[in-house]
DNA sequence: AATGAATGAGACTTCATTCAT
DNA sequence: GATGAATGAAGTCTCATTCAT
């Protein structure tokens, strides 16, 4: 008995994870405004409705799509960099690792990079929807950390840093995602660590 | 008969240019999604089918007047920065005023940081659509200058240091933009051309 | 074993009878078509799968639920005339009884003068379901009865008169029902009663 | 020149026309929750996008359709009593004439008397809208004629006395439409007027 | 019998685009 | 060229009903 009322309760999960998990995929094919509910439940193997049981509407399913991506993203670059002392190694490495990450999935990484941008109603009709602002803090915990190592000059604001780190990042994913293929994105990376003094023998 | 003739000519072009401009403004304003046409054809004067007659469909005039508006700030941005002689300082000055321009107009500012990304379709169905890649081309000028000068190291590749410093901006603006106005634009531009050293006496 | 089974079908039939509760109190509250089955099923403290099981559909409901409230109007109102001896006293009085009892609750008052008519595909589909008929019936007997007494002109034909009373009050109802609260309907009543000659002293 | 544009205005008005028509045609037939634009559209034989050029929604649809024909019938009927110089008899006419009317088309007669009822939202979303006030008005005014004229008594309260009639109509005409055709209205109406001291001598 | 998660048909409304004038 | 009335495809969300448990 218990043993099935279980299974109940996972359905309905599973049931939410596959729906939660068919918008990313989609959305982050298609966009926000080209995407149809029904693609997505289609996707997920629901009916049309059943999204509307885990979700108020299209713009809360992308809310918490949005959200959960980018927790998952950041919680797991978090655990890789566990084994690391340095504060300014785990820098450098959450500076690969996330560039890698993105690039090894163009959709995902068009998702953040390009979708998350586009619903500035967002933004004003849910305040409290921030996805990016955790990664801010992250990395202007770590640059405040490397500087109390002595690692990064003591005069340079780590909020600013934290922007020109993850802006970099954020617009050669962009062009990388918008791009026509030409682009090589390894390069790019290893030619950027070289500019912030990257010694990649560190890292890897 | 002559003069009549250009006065016709002029007035399609001033027809054009009107619907452009009224384009941009309200573009910039909403978004291209939420953007009507018939909202862009009352605020160009002319009918909802008169858009027609000089643009394929929204798309096209999504394009042109995001280009034109991206070509005009980039041509006013060099003409500004002529009378400087070193490549450097008009490196420098390329990234304070750009900021200052985009912070000075919220709505082209947002027009530029994301509806320019919300269309991937655009760059898909139109790949010379390419309105960034003048910009980085302009400033990846600039530096190999400067390194030819002598005033930035040799060992910096210009493409990846244009897309450090057009990214850091793209990002800093679009915090901005999205943001709930806390955030002092000008104190994180200060912060950030203290790290990329850039001597603010040099500018001003 | 016997009181376990009475208990079993008392438990069904109160179970029924909390579904029909429910729907005369949410129908009557907001009308037929902006009444949920869920919230029925709620209110009533059941599941919705079970108001399936008492009940053959939205409409099934709804036509047992207005028997039934107008069957306990009824015979409340009989009940009440119960005592009087002659037919038109009796007449009378339910005319003043009727509008008081409706007057008194509007949300009732509004299920019998406004959503009874809204479903001509119930009386369509179900021609069965007459209920003011049940009303019209009883207020022809007293009629009639009082021509026997000699009260009411014996050119009158009952049915006729029954209507022209019934009439009035479901209009005056309605007009109160659907007004904007400047009506008085005890001053209406009055005036009405006047006209129909009603002996105010007799009645009461 | 002059007449071509005459011709387009009056093809907008004719299609305004044809959509009115046809929602009051299908509105009266299948009640306003069971109709469907598409339907209407269809009927009128314009696209289901043009009904929303000249009407805001289908609850603005509705308004106008029933203000208009209420309207019209009034209209008709004031024009048919003005030959007439007794109030009194015009009121007499009046009441025949309006449940002719409404007996010779099933449809009006089911809009008139069920639809108008249905729709609380409306009288509480848009409180201006009181069709049934008018005629109540207009047969208030008759009656007070009278009794100036010296017949019909001079107690009775005008207001009362035209709900009285306008609410034997109304149900008489509803028992009519939602009856299952037994009932012969032609009887019913001659037996009323018998009631009232009609003289239908007097009238035809 | 009871549950309530799941279903999926259905309808209003919007708006880019067309075309007769 | 200019107009703007007309089009009609398309998509979100609701909710009565079912059915596996």
């Amino acid at each position: 008995m218990k043993e099935k009322k279980i299974s109940v309760e996972e359905k309905k999960l599973q049931k939410r994870d596959a729906i939660v998990k068919a918008a990313i995929e989609i959305f982050a094919h298609k966009g926000f405004q080209n995407t149809k509910i029904s693609e997505i439940a289609q996707y997920a193997k629901v009916a049309d409705g059943t999204v509307y049981l885990y979700f108020k509407n299209k713009d809360d399913l992308m809310i918490q799509a949005m959200s959960e991506l980018l927790s998952k993203k950041l919680s797991d670059l978090k655990a890789r960099l566990d084994s690391e002392e340095k504060a300014v190694v785990k820098l450098y490495k959450f500076f690969q690792i996330h560039v890698r990450a993105l690039a090894g999935d163009r959709n995902v990484a068009r998702f953040i990079t390009v979708e998350i941008r586009q619903c500035q109603e967002f933004y004003e009709k849910y305040p409290e929807f921030a996805p990016i602002s955790e990664y801010i803090d992250f990395v202007e915990g770590l640059i405040a950390e490397a500087i109390a190592d002595g690692d990064i000059r003591k005069e340079i604001n780590p909020r600013a840093y934290a922007m020109i780190l993850l802006g970099t990042v954020d617009f050669v994913i962009t062009r990388w995602v918008l791009g026509n293929g030409e682009m090589s994105i390894e390069k790019t990376v290893e030619d950027i660590a070289d500019i912030f003094q990257l010694k990649t023998d560190l890292l890897l």
